[in-house]
DNA sequence: CTCCAACAACTAAACGATTAATATATGCCC
DNA sequence: GGGCATATATTAATCGTTTAGTTGTTGGAG
């Protein structure tokens, strides 16, 4: 009941899909191999994330020919994961208003004038090439 | 060992932390009376997450006089936990980009004309009214 | 002073996220 | 085809979040 369809992505979960994105396909050996190795998670752990994803609608798999192994597909983009974010972040903190969010980030100290010249440019630039 | 210091808020915890954000100070019972009836949460669980909120250091009780309950109040204020959850959001997602970030929000299709004339606005009001 | 209602402390159950050990299957080299 | 390396499946331990029951404490009404 009321379940989110959506379910935005977890730390570990993002880390996977980061690689996933990256090469467009992979096996759970090669994502494994592919994540720092300072992190140093058994193939298991990538596994059982992947199972994860995949019952959350992130990823699908093929039961590959010419291989034993599983090879994994993202079946949503980084652009689409980064969108709900984005509006989750939204729906928490700034009761759904764009804008609020901008003036936020505007407002950060850790801004200085020269990135907040760019994000002016930005908007000049999507001003006369609108979408 | 490597402990976040900061701790995103949770859906429960930031319910609790707007109850206390608009109040300003409040007991245990104040705030499940005013929390949304739907919730119906019992005292005890708002309890709970509140000593979670304290162990997290968003908020402290004093041991009221003139009174049995404690008294509730944030220690971390809404702007606060309202940029970490944007600086969370950049890092995960933007490689820490406030500009990346705009452009994202400027690009969502669910951002109309009037909208993003509005954010214009905003940039250009901030222009005039440096920080 | 007694007792009830409100409060706090303790405990814990349900759940998901994260991690991994163990067990089982399978392709491939020789 | 026997056995090693690699994969997948099963299981579960640990932890944090969310929810709430039970128990003990206390302040105030009468």
């Amino acid at each position: 009941m009321a379940k989110r369809k959506w379910t935005t992505l977890t730390e570990a979960e993002l880390r996977l899909m980061n690689v996933l994105w990256n090469k467009g396909e992979a096996t759970v050996g090669e994502i494994t191999r592919a994540l720092p190795s300072k992190l140093n998670l058994a193939y298991n752990t990538v596994l059982t994330t992947m199972r994860i994803l995949e019952r959350k609608g992130y990823v699908r798999h093929s039961n590959s020919e010419q291989g034993r192994a599983f090879i994994y597909r993202p079946r949503v983009g980084r652009a689409h994961a980064t969108r709900n974010a984005v509006r989750e972040l939204l729906r928490r903190f700034f009761e759904r208003s764009h804008e609020s969010l901008v003036l936020n980030i505007l407002q950060d100290e850790e801004l200085d004038e020269r990135q907040r010249q760019r994000i002016r440019d930005l908007l000049d630039r999507f001003d006369r090439e609108p979408q």
